[in-house]
DNA sequence: AAGACGAAAGTGGTTGA
DNA sequence: TCAACAACTTTCGTCTT
């Protein structure tokens, strides 16, 4: 089969380089909506947008003819961007007038659908709710694929009732926190809650809730799963990542991650491979990317070092 | 002066009776 | 529900480069 795939582009003829490594190389990544690096792995940017065609062509002579029409379909958007509205002038497809007959009928289809559209309460909700969604994605740097997650994840809230007695910026806030967790991209608690208008207390509630009425199972946090987002607020190129994620797989192994908090674990480990490779970055420096002090980063850092046998 | 280090006291969350 | 507990934070003085 002839089958379009859009390619996984170079940015060919563009001005921009890598900031890391100054290559002109840079290729993006659609479906996690990031711009690399090809030649360090350095993330260069994590919200870019889907300009490849929206559809799949099958034919040689589809090819071509298939362009974007209108936005993608997305659960972020309360009607999923699917409805057709019917507009106020009495024309058909070709500029005619409709026969008084056909007036009458659109007249009525145009009430029902206003009437089924934003109107009940169901659809105010999820106005009010994706309209808070839209904010803290953009407020907190996520990516849109976790968006899409998040806004299933809040639908999913709505129809077991779990927002009723609750407010919808705390169902919002604790369905992003678990969509980051869903897709191995996780922020903390209080990060989420710093730029919601709930607390983190009420944030941490709603999410236990909500795992327990949804069934939904979320893997553990790893320490590793922080590695890409810290390196990069660091600027720490990606070989440096790779042995921190490294001394982090060593560390699990030997039961030293148990009950310790994964983004200090984390911070730690970026702190000794960016001294092992000579591109070292201090404790403080760390510390305020990966949102734990400099003596949760010097105990961790200490405790690695000792039981892994790590000499600096 | 900046960074690393560690002691001491306080905080919030988990666990087990 | 309460107390014990481990991990983490805050604060601060000291040491090293």
């Amino acid at each position: 089969m002839d089958e379009h795939q859009h390619e996984p582009g170079v940015l060919t003829g563009s001005e921009e380089t890598c900031s890391e490594c100054g290559s002109r190389e840079l290729r993006t990544d659609h479906a996690r909506g990031e711009v690399i690096c090809a030649n360090c792995g350095m993330v260069l940017s994590s919200r870019t947008i889907d300009h490849g065609p929206e559809w799949r062509v099958f034919t040689s002579e589809d090819q071509g003819k298939r362009s974007r029409v209108g936005d993608p379909a997305t659960f972020a958007v309360p009607d999923k961007r699917l409805s057709t509205t019917i507009t106020r002038q009495n024309k058909d497809a070709h500029g005619k007038q409709l026969t008084p007959k056909r007036r009458a009928q659109m007249y009525r289809l145009r009430k029902w659908q206003s009437h089924s559209r934003v109107h009940s309460s169901l659809d105010r909700n999820l106005a009010i709710a994706m309209a808070e969604l839209d904010r803290l994605i953009s407020q907190l740097d996520i990516p849109t694929f976790v968006k899409e997650t998040a806004a299933i994840l809040y639908r999913h809230a709505v129809a077991k009732k779990l927002v009723r007695g609750r407010s919808i910026d705390a169902m919002v806030a604790a369905s992003i926190y678990a969509a980051c967790r869903k897709r191995k991209i996780p922020r903390k608690l209080a990060e989420v809650a710093r730029h919601s208008r709930i607390n983190r207390k009420e944030l941490g509630r709603c999410y236990r809730l909500m795992l327990r009425r949804l069934h939904v199972t979320i893997p553990v946090v790893s320490p590793v799963d922080f590695i890409p987002r810290f390196g990069t607020a660091l600027n720490l190129p990606a070989r440096v990542q790779q042995k921190a994620a490294n001394i982090i797989r060593e560390a699990c192994e030997k039961d030293l991650t148990v009950g310790k908090a994964p983004a200090g674990v984390a911070a730690a480990a970026l702190y000794i491979s960016g001294l092992l490779e000579g591109n070292p970055r201090t404790q403080l420096q760390i510390a305020s990317v990966a949102g734990v002090t400099e003596v949760t980063v010097r105990n961790r850092y200490k405790d690695l070092v000792k039981q892994l046998n790590i000499r600096t």
